[in-house]
DNA sequence: CGACTGATTGAACCAGCTCAACTCATGTGG
DNA sequence: CCACATGAGTTGAGCTGGTTCAATCAGTCG
């Protein structure tokens, strides 16, 4: 098990045998979902070449803010954090990342910390390849820059629910985006994996521990929804969506 | 003066004569803090040949949530603010755009709304003949998706402000924020322009209009900024910076 | 001059915070 | 196998900063 971030971080970097050659892009699970959707089988060969397979523990860092950024990522497995921690020292988790999703998108330095929450798979690319690529592949330009979109929508989404607020409005729409988020992976569900902390929640919502660890259990017991290990179970979930809008 | 949002939009569209042909791309103020900036003066005459100028009062609409996206625009003076509409009718301000920022990055819709603080002009470009350009100049494309990444950056650095926190420090790190962008565009100065109203600080930090007042008033008695039409000075901005970090 | 919009100010209230105790599951080492 | 340490989560009591609601003030524009 590593314990230190710097040692974290090394084996990402490659220095630890875990990283292993990228192979079979064209047999990925998340493929469709990410910005590799767009390249046709023979760019996908050249594409995966550039790359290298990265698994992780729980817990441990895949980026941190103010890094030179030496790669960009694509999660293949597992469940990521990604924050920020302000002057003040208030961490503020500004989203997660699921399967198919892109980490790192091409800045000099990361500008957020992204770290697994629990056992996770990536695809790492260096950057000066990736780069390297995206310019022989303008499409894929648009397809990064549609991901990046795609983050500003959901960061405003966000915002939206941090501001002031009930507990209980924050908390229900954070299930059914967690439940949309997930159903379009694993399909339709009443189960909500919850691979993060209560913390992580609370610092998502801007909400403290405590009241996030309330507020379920207020819902738990108005049998809207039922808590169960790692998750929530949908029980009622109109009542959940008339709450989420109130 | 135009009174529904029906006929502001329609101004934007071109139906008005306010909106004129784009000249002198040259000669243009903030070019050199906008995305134009990549293009060499042979690529600017073309480029300019595809947008028009707009001008628009105060307190009106450039686009709306969930229109068609049938432009993008370029901000050349005045003050544009963006906010979205949640489900249950709070107003969240996810962002100010000023001379020099770019609004409505290409996607088909609009996600979120724009209008305009006070008198504003803008270079409008209608969306597919900015896309068939950007097509032609992929570092156009390049220079667009880092001003995307920046407004990505600004959204996470809003995140910071807008979750739990004494309204002191966010009233402070927003001045100093507001301050370090106007230096930008006009060089250091102690005097910090506000163009918008009240409600939309509350509505961009996540508090209530009478808190910002209140604490606006407070810092103006402890002879930390002095409070000027449209505005405030910076009277002692080593404190402003302290408050800001507590 | 009124009418109106925006800003300021006051008083009472309340949702979530703080702090702290407690439970529970997990893992560790003797 | 148990005793113990550890970390996450739950729960309680009291506090407080910001909200709410409402009144007042100050420009601005017909």
């Amino acid at each position: 098990m590593l314990n230190t971030f710097h040692e974290q971080a090394r084996a990402v970097e490659g220095g630890f045998a875990r990283a292993q050659k990228l192979q079979n892009c064209r047999q990925c699970t998340v493929r469709t979902e990410s910005v590799c959707a767009v390249l046709n089988s023979c760019e996908l060969v050249a594409f995966e070449a550039t790359g290298q397979k990265v698994s992780l523990p729980p817990r441990s860092s895949i980026f941190m803010e103010g890094e030179q950024a030496t790669a960009i990522f694509n999660v293949t497995s597992g469940f990521v954090r990604i924050h920020r921690v302000s002057a003040n020292g208030r961490c503020q988790v500004v989203g997660f990342a699921m399967p198919g999703d892109f980490l790192g998108l091409p800045a000099q330095h990361y500008n957020v910390s992204a770290d697994t929450a629990v056992a996770t798979t990536l695809c790492r690319f260096p950057r000066p390849a990736f780069l390297a690529f995206v310019r022989e592949h303008p499409h894929l330009l648009a397809s990064v820059h549609d991901s990046a979109m795609h983050a500003l929508h959901r960061a405003h989404d966000q915002m939206l629910l941090l501001g002031p607020g009930l507990a209980n409005v924050k908390i229900a729409a954070f299930l059914l985006a967690m439940n949309r988020r997930w159903a379009r992976l694993r399909g339709d569900s009443d189960l909500i994996a919850l691979p993060m902390r209560r913390q992580d929640i609370g610092d998502y919502l801007g909400l403290t521990i405590a009241t996030v660890s309330r507020t379920l259990q207020r819902m738990s017991r108005q049998q809207v929804i039922r808590i169960v290990r790692q998750g929530v179970q949908i029980l009622d979930r109109e009542r959940l969506e008339r709450l989420s809008l109130t």
